[in-house]
DNA sequence: TTAATAACAAACCAACTAGTCTGTCAACAA
DNA sequence: TTGTTGACAGACTAGTTGGTTTGTTATTAA
């Protein structure tokens, strides 16, 4: 053990502080933003209420921190940037969905997507959570309808196709069939469903 | 005031568990079921503890009867009953859609589908409201896959379509629209994804 | 070396919350 | 008329929960 560890393992800062936003992110996951407990993290954490105070104000601002450095991030890494590479949008978004199904079916069946859970159970509760949630999926979109312009511009996408529309359906359907599955106990509703999202998608193929 | 409304409204144990029980569902709706206070229900029905425990057994007693008796009756009304007289299941769906979308639009654009909330909050954390909710789902899906049945068997749908899996997709994609609504502030999303679902419907359609 | 401060530990508190308990009153049967 | 029971009223309780306070120790700047 090198001395920067023995050392971060007694005091680090920044590390507890992540612990606690890591643990409070999948306990959010779980149960809601309402069901987490901060005692709950505390536990998991093997911290106190003083460390818990120190770092965060209140069970509101971990929340605020939880979306903005956890959530954000990773939905940034995850879903934004590969946007950003792709050459031939209609089989490179196809196959982020396999991808994304086959992860999510893996890891996520029962838990959802993180993003959608706080959109679904904050926004109608706190105008501070649903506009930082709101920012967050406009900037999927965004991205998003760029990615499917480039496509047109490309004569990879039909030309009447309309990216802002395409855009806000396709993630809304995904997020639909994710949502669905949370109930069943099985993937089969991402599979029937995944079939069509994808006859949808190469519904919008420009054959040359 | 006629003699029996005197007398129902000093005591009337029907009308007194309705009230709780709409009222919850409301409270449900905006807050849902962990953010439900059983003061709160009791607060905005005028009622006491003493009448909530007389007529339910524990909160998540209630959880179950509102979605035993207010939420799966106003599906079966509002969504399921619909489909079984439909003539033309494309257009008739279509109207359907936006019937709802007009409907959603003014009432419920910041609340969402109560089934829907219910599923994403409820469905990880207890296994008694999971099944019920599922239950719901499941029996919607299979009136919606039926009517498209019927539509590719009298020639209005194309042959190789796929009941199941489109059903599926459909009831997806159209929460999945709803939910995105709840963290804007306006129904634009509704109107530019509902156009592209509306886009997926035509597809499915057998000219003639 | 030392004073100041950051990073915690942990007991404590006030408000809240689901649920209990005892009692009251209306309705209906005998 | 009266006894029984269903339908409540409302005070009370035990446990929970977010948050506070006081104290302690590691770290770092001077």
């Amino acid at each position: 053990m090198s001395a920067e560890a023995i050392k971060a393992s007694v005091r680090d800062a920044d590390a507890t502080r992540g612990k606690i936003l890591q643990v409070a992110f999948e306990e959010i996951l779980l149960k809601g933003y309402q069901g987490l407990r901060v005692d709950g993290v505390l536990q998991k954490t093997s911290l106190t209420k003083g460390a818990f105070y120190h770092h965060f104000s209140s069970k509101k601002e971990l929340g605020h921190a939880v979306i903005d450095e956890v959530l954000k991030p990773w939905i940034d890494q995850r879903w934004i940037l590969p946007l950003q590479h792709i050459e031939r949008p209609i089989d490179d978004l196809i196959a982020m969905l396999k991808d994304a199904r086959d992860e999510i079916s893996a890891n996520e069946l029962h838990t959802g997507c993180p993003l959608n859970n706080l959109t679904q159970e904050m926004s109608p509760l706190d105008e501070s959570f649903r506009t930082r949630i709101a920012d967050i999926w406009q900037e999927w979109h965004q991205a998003l309808a760029s990615t499917l312009q480039r496509g047109v511009e490309q004569g990879h996408i039909k030309p009447d196709v309309v990216p802002n529309n395409v855009a806000r359906f396709l993630i809304a359907a995904m997020e639909g069939i994710i949502g669905q599955c949370k109930c069943y106990m099985n993937d089969k509703a991402f599979y029937e469903a995944g079939v069509c999202l994808q006859d949808y998608l190469e519904s919008l193929r420009l054959e040359k």
